[in-house]
DNA sequence: GACAAACACGAGAGATCGCTCGCGTTTCTC
DNA sequence: GAGAAACGCGAGCGATCTCTCGTGTTTGTC
């Protein structure tokens, strides 16, 4: 089956390794102008600037504004499952439940910490149409991964059950990764610590005497 | 002292009653377009064409775009402090935890749902300038009766320590928040009492024995 | 070195939005 | 009922933003 140019859409354009470094770099400046003001409120205008070309430029590699988040998006999404794809894999029944939890935020803190605008460009308000769709996508797989590991420690809730404490456990995160953005240092290392602590006392009740 | 120019800055204005109902009117369309498109996505005209009038009518009862979000968030912010101010007042040291914390919530909660463009304004990141210092104000209010009750709570803890659990105590809150206003009827209520059993279970520990 | 394609520029076209202005209507006051 | 002031309208001004286009430069291929 040749190209199908129903499927491939259209990319006669062969990029040069200038052309691929300029995105990059486009990228990279995106990702600082999306974390101060935020998706609606960042010109393409300005992210040309930060990066230090000129806005028909930006426009030889990305077709509009959007594209320029959904790359953004979709580099992020990549690294994610690519490098903490494991952080939710099912745990050892032997692992005691601190471990267990501290070690999976330690891990997605981590990457939100290091890519701050990955938060910036899921939780705004103002994100477009199609980062929704891949926001929906990877909050429903790690829902879902969730749901798997309650599952198997929550051996007498319903489904509902199940989602709902997944979803509060989501929340949980969430409000933490806001706190633990906003502050540095052995500050922010205290507030690790304390959602680490929110969330094993919202869950020990829950899965009765397993896990340690 | 008579009327001061330099305080009283500018009101020759006597409004009929006319006018103080399509105030009502105009404050009433924008609650509903900003809880729908945000703040900075709201376009006056569209307030304008959701009260039923045109332009030039809004702009005869506010100056601009930013007085209509802060006269609804002053309006707002009055009443919460009227009718649920005594919500963090100091509790009876018999209380039970779960009963002081139980009552706190749904105080807050019914306030919430019942005025879903309040958590629309205070937490979106678009929101004008002077919006921010209302919304840090009543924070920093919150906060400060939060830190009083945990105080007399936890004896042993650090200012700091008492400062970081409040904060975490209030991101608890607006996550579940965020997860009741997405939900109807029997599942929200769950969810409502989910976030009780969170902070229960976060606080028991902190406050010993005390509290029931 | 010649040709094509990719890259780069920046002025500005086109669209949107906040807000104004001139004028007509309703309400209040006497 | 007459004058003043508040209310109401909607076309459109000016600012801003996304995106285009004509032109010039650099890079890859033969």
């Amino acid at each position: 089956m040749p190209d199908n140019p129903q499927t491939q859409k259209e990319q006669p354009r062969r990029r040069q390794a200038r052309g691929e470094r300029r995105i990059a770099q486009l990228l990279e400046a995106a990702a600082r102008v999306f974390c101060t003001t935020g998706y609606t409120a960042a010109s393409t205008n300005a992210i040309a600037r930060e990066a230090g070309v000129s806005p028909g430029t930006l426009y030889q590699f990305f077709p509009n504004k959007e594209a320029i988040a959904i790359e953004l998006g979709d580099r992020l999404v990549h690294e994610l499952r690519e490098t903490y794809g494991e952080a939710l894999a099912p745990v050892d029944p032997a692992t005691p439940l601190e471990e267990a939890i501290g070690s999976t935020i330690d891990r997605f803190m981590a990457f939100n910490t290091e890519h701050p605008v990955f938060f910036a460009l899921m939780h705004g308000p103002d994100i477009p149409g199609r980062m929704a769709e891949t926001h929906d996508q990877l909050h429903a797989t790690l829902i879902g991964r969730t749901e798997d590991l309650l599952t198997t420690l929550m051996p007498g809730a319903t489904r509902a059950d199940v989602t709902r404490t997944a979803h509060v456990c989501f929340g949980i995160y969430k409000s933490g990764l806001e706190l633990v953005l906003a502050h540095e240092g052995t500050e922010r290392a205290a507030y690790v610590q304390e959602i680490k602590n929110v969330m094993v006392r919202y869950l020990r009740p829950l899965v009765g005497d397993r896990l340690g």
